[in-house]
DNA sequence: ATGTGCCGTGATTACAGTGT
DNA sequence: ACACTGTAATCACGGCACAT
């Protein structure tokens, strides 16, 4: 429209994320912390507007987008820079295990049959939304994890000591043959929200503290292409994201489960 | 009443495709 | 080569819910 544009865009949240970095790293240094309101000097010293949701813009470097090239070139071989809660409006750099999860290539896709109510499909919600509403009505929870597994809440929304405010897209609890009992943190990821060790140590931390007489076990579930839905079970081992378990179902029609298919799941495991 | 984290979505920019 | 148009990707905001 005008003319209004010099090379001098690099936007608003990748200035200030990596004039925070630049302030704070020290080469060799594995951590650190910063707070909020730095953002606020810095956007007055760059002479750039200040983004009216500051939050949002390390939300969207911890789960929307990539750090700036110059950043993430900073950290160890085989390290990431990840940004971590460190308190209320505190945040912490920390390099950590590259670890993104990512669906094997390499496993069956497990054909289960729709019951999802019409109505639900329909009026297609958002991408997360539906995914978990999905994971609900088809019981992939109990299917995965072989339990009886109840929704107990979504979007709980709660602080964790240590961490700051976080929020679980949805708790199950739930219960296996032996009496064993559950409870059951679930994170939804649509197309491109990455999937990182925070969320799921956030997950982990969290029901230890509020439900610390229950076993816990995080489970993460995925759009992949072609509609299928990759799920998993993590753990975190020293700041490392584990796979415990993963499968892949597809939502079909009942009548596009072959015998030849039920066969195949016959013999597994 | 104010601060914080989160998410959907409109606005903006970048890009590809088409016609002249 | 250029302007123009449609589409995809990215950016940034508004507004909600819960905490303090």
């Amino acid at each position: 429209m005008s003319g209004e544009k010099k090379g001098r865009k690099p936007n608003r949240y990748t200035a200030i994320i990596q004039r925070i970095f630049d302030d704070h790293y020290v080469p060799g240094d594995m951590e650190f912390e910063f707070a909020r309101d730095e953002a606020e000097a810095i956007a007055a010293e760059l002479e750039i507007e200040l983004p009216k949701n500051i939050g949002d813009i390390f939300y969207s470097f911890r789960y929307r987008n990539e750090l700036p090239e110059a950043i993430t070139s900073t950290a160890e071989p085989d390290l990431e820079w990840i940004i971590e809660g460190a308190g209320r409006a505190r945040y912490r750099f920390k390099q950590v295990k590259l670890s993104r999860i990512v669906p094997r290539d390499d496993l069956v896709t497990v054909k289960i049959p729709d019951a999802t109510p019409e109505i639900i499909g329909t009026n297609a919600l958002g991408d997360e939304q539906g995914l978990l509403a999905k994971v609900r009505y088809n019981r992939l929870i109990d299917v995965f994890l072989g339990i009886a597994a109840y929704s107990l809440q979504n979007h709980l929304r709660t602080t964790v000591k240590g961490l700051g405010q976080i929020e679980i897209d949805e708790i199950y609890v739930g219960v296996n043959s032996n009496g064993q009992q559950y409870v059951v943190p679930v994170q939804a990821k649509g197309g491109k929200d990455k999937h990182g060790v925070t969320q799921t140590e956030q997950d982990i931390r969290c029901c230890e503290q509020k439900f610390p007489d229950l076993i816990c076990r995080a489970v993460s579930a995925q759009f992949m292409e072609d509609d299928r839905i990759a799920m998993f079970e993590l753990t975190v081992e020293d700041s490392e994201i584990k796979v415990v378990r993963e499968k892949h179902y597809k939502l079909v029609p009942s009548s596009e489960i072959s015998s030849t298919d039920l066969d195949v799941y016959a013999r597994m495991e």
